[in-house]
RNA sequence: GCGGGUGUAGCUCAGUUGGUUAGAGCGCCGCCCUGUCACGGCGGAGGCCGCGGGUUCAAGUCCCGUCACUCGCGCCA
């Protein structure tokens, strides 16, 4: 008896043994983790498939989407399947096109999302759909993005914004709990207020805040402005328009000085000239920059920041946009940098997960220099028609919102817009004539002047939820086959060149540059 | 399109200020051992040091170019 394992008590007799398939010498490890990188094992990903760790995964994934169709189905929604074949979006991401051969000249698309194929089934009578729906999509990728994925894609009519959380959160709660220990610790799972677009970007620098960090940035640029500071870079930035935001971290006054250099070369590699910080100590505290900052100018800090004896307050002064968006990277690095146990120290084995709502229905696009869309142009804006006609359009929101879990955005969604004359008005806001809505989008506008319900929903990166669960910082590692950084799958050659027969059936000749040709790279 | 990182044995990696015959662990092959279970022992095979050019008496190491992979930025309404 082996003690050691769990199989130590079973001994196996074999008494015959047959073989039926031999195999070749295998170019990595499969009954172990041997570190094997990417490359090799997507070239062979049915060998890599084999490992523990996938197998855990591709079930762990299995298990997620039965959850999902069960609790969905469960709380009253219908599954859905809407067209892979689709018409071409004018807008958002890049679609990927298929050829028609009976339409020469004439292309489909892959679907980006089942937007609008949603909202047509909720103009149908159907109040609750979901689906498990693939969409795709021709941006580049990241670890967190890849050409094709899954949305768990909701819509439902006859709701508000807060219908739709009260229906939603306890599907996504359940899930997350019911495979929260996956990794072999009990994680929790903390659903945190409703937060504000603008107070996430203020707080934490980002519209997916990792709420784990428990740092907040603050904004104090009214102290840099005072006469009793002195901090010349930070005031001319002010009287340019900028802004100074602030990061309190609590009790690192018995950090080494390394601590606060490597931020400093942290920032610096970012292409800041720097991270400067006041470390309080009493009245006068230390650090670069705290001789140009009178004692009640400190005061004013402390008072804005919370900030006590023994903790540091970090600055960061630009334009507000990118003030804001440093920050929040700045927040994220003081954290990283904290060592383990500190007491500001990010959360662990905790998912913590909120809606950001409020998002603005229109940004200024300085390219362009005009109002645009900030996100979704079917959102219904919030206060309707009259807000449009009234407001300053940078200042109305939408009713649209996100789910976002420690620093992802799991979902987007929104209220949409069902009123063909406020759709028009929102159009016009930023700057698209009647005839461009039309063209881009009369099969839903049509459909919309028979008489829509109020609707709205939203779609969960199916995805990354299951990354989430396994705790896994890419997308790969919960497929079981996909495709690579530069979207190719090395093991089944795709992309590939067709032959000149398919071509021809399709009506189309290649215009491709001579060194990217069949020939070439033959050659 | 742009930036960072990586590229040396089948896999994962080391390789010093440029200096003899480029190493390790795992894997592979052969022999031995046979209550082992990440077995052990002995022996062995295996290298365009990503590719091309340059500097040098001498380049895995320095310089230029290029390709591949990877992470990020742009992009992703």
């Amino acid at each position: 008896i082996n003690s050691k394992m769990k199989t130590g008590e079973i001994e196996l007799e074999i008494k015959e043994a047959e073989l039926q398939s031999a195999a070749d010498v295998i170019p990595f490890q499969v009954s172990e983790d041997d570190g094997a990188g990417e490359e090799i094992r997507l070239r062979y990903r049915y060998l890599d498939l084999r490992r523990e760790k996938m197998q855990k995964n591709i079930r762990l994934r299995n298990g997620v989407i039965a959850s999902m169709r069960r609790r969905m189905t469960d709380t009253g929604f219908q599954e859905f399947q809407t067209p892979i074949l689709a018409a071409s979006s004018p807008e958002g991401a890049r679609d990927y096109l298929v050829p028609s051969r009976l339409h020469p000249g004439k292309f489909y698309a892959l679907p980006q999302a089942p937007q609008q194929f949603k909202q047509l089934l909720m103009m149908s009578g159907f109040d609750r759909y979901f689906q498990i729906a693939p969409c795709f999509r021709d941006e580049d990728g990241r670890a967190d993005r890849l050409a094709e994925f899954y949305q768990l894609d909701v819509e439902m009519s006859f709701v508000t914004q807060q219908d739709v959380f009260d229906t939603i959160q306890p599907v996504i709660i359940e899930i997350f709990k019911e495979f929260a220990d996956f990794t072999g610790v009990k994680r929790k799972v903390e659903w945190l207020p409703d937060l504000p677009y603008h107070e996430a970007m203020l707080k934490y620098g980002s519209d997916k805040p990792d709420l784990r960090n428990p740092l907040v940035i603050t904004d104090v640029t009214e102290v840099f402005a005072r006469d009793d500071v002195e901090f010349k870079a930070f005031k001319g930035m002010i009287e340019k328009g900028g802004v100074v935001r602030a990061i309190r971290v609590p009790a690192v006054g018995d950090q080494p000085r390394s601590y606060f250099d490597k931020l400093n070369g942290w920032a610096q590699g970012e292409g800041a000239p720097g991270l400067g910080y006041v470390l309080f100590e009493g009245e006068e505290g230390k650090g670069p920059i705290a001789k140009f900052i009178a004692p009640a100018a400190q005061a004013a800090l402390r008072e804005l920041t919370g900030a006590g004896d023994s903790d540091a307050v970090f600055f960061v002064c630009n334009q507000e946009a990118q003030a804001a968006s440093f920050a929040g990277k700045a927040r994220d690095a003081i954290c990283n940098a904290l060592p383990e146990g500190h007491v500001a120290a990010r959360e662990k084995d905790v998912y913590k997960v909120c809606w950001i709502v409020d998002f603005p229905m229109y940004e200024f696009d300085e390219k362009a220099q005009k109002v645009d869309f900030s996100h979704n142009p079917f959102s219904m804006p919030q206060g309707g028609l009259e807000a449009l006609e009234g407001q300053d359009p940078l200042t109305i929101n939408a009713n649209q919102y996100d789910c976002v879990c420690n620093g992802f955005e799991l979902a987007s969604g929104a209220i949409r817009n069902h009123r063909p004359e406020i759709m028009e008005k929102a159009f016009a806001i930023a700057g698209y004539d009647k005839s461009v809505l039309e063209a881009k989008f009369g099969g839903m506008l049509n459909a919309m002047r028979y008489g829509a319900p109020p609707h709205g929903g939203l779609a969960y990166g199916v995805d990354r939820i299951v990354m989430l669960l396994a705790d896994e910082p890419n997308l790969r590692e919960v497929y079981a086959f996909v495709m690579n950084g530069q979207y190719e799958d090395q093991m089944m050659k795709a992309p590939s060149f067709v032959d000149n027969e398919q071509l021809k059936d399709l009506h189309i000749k290649l215009n491709v540059p001579k060194e990217k040709t069949q020939d070439s790279e033959a050659a």
